[in-house]
DNA sequence: AATAGTACTTTGTGTTGCAAGGTATTCAAA
DNA sequence: TTTGAATACCTTGCAACACAAAGTACTATT
């Protein structure tokens, strides 16, 4: 793939990143090395100097909390799990996201 | 609809709206006023300080180009118009939104 | 002349994704 | 026992982007 599709990829990857994690949480109580091989295999490949920052913000934002459990195999693993407020969040956003498809059908169609 | 559910949207509108630019001039030329119109009835609220420098980015990639027309209601108005390079970068942005739609929906399955 | 309407442009700010590099823990092999 | 590999978390500096706000310029109407 050349650089520019991975850019457009890049691009258009912005704002939806946040959707994805809540997404994930949503389900079950993760740690960040799992989320990013859930988003390789859903093939939303993020490295992890964008997944860190973006879970430390969620966090300070009140949607996720998270403790810590001891690993047999290395270090101690953050394990974040997703807040009411979060859910909540979530919720506005499986909005916006049907709005946008629907807003890129409509300009597609015309 | 409180200032969260506008900063979700906002968020998610990031990276698209280059997809939207092209969608639009792809059908035929505008200028920016009036794509400002098209983007706002597809639920696309995006102001000037917004759409002008993407035009004018769009353009020194050389996806766009334009001319003057005169105008009988105004100042002169600057029609954007598709370029081929463009056309093939609109291709690619197909298969990226079509992707990032499918991971969203591999996400939300599992 | 003054005002309203239309259209294009610029500046400054905050957010975000990423490349690159760093820290810390565990276990196995040399 | 110390060296290295694997795992996991974190930080810094940078570039791109959306937006708010303010500005410039042209035309028609009053």
């Amino acid at each position: 793939m050349d650089s520019n599709a991975e850019n457009v990829r890049s691009q258009m990857r912005k704002g939806v990143l946040e959707y994805c994690i809540l997404s994930i949480l949503d389900k079950k109580e993760a740690y960040a090395s799992s989320i990013l091989d859930e988003l390789k295999a859903a093939n939303m490949i993020v490295v992890e100097g964008t997944l860190y920052p973006l879970l430390i913000r969620q966090k300070n934002q009140g949607l996720l909390s998270y403790r810590w459990e001891e690993s047999t195999q290395g270090p101690p693993r953050k394990y974040y799990c997703i807040t009411d407020k979060g859910r909540q969040q979530l919720g506005e956003m499986d909005l916006a996201w049907q709005e946008i498809v629907d807003t890129i059908g409509t300009i597609k169609r015309q």
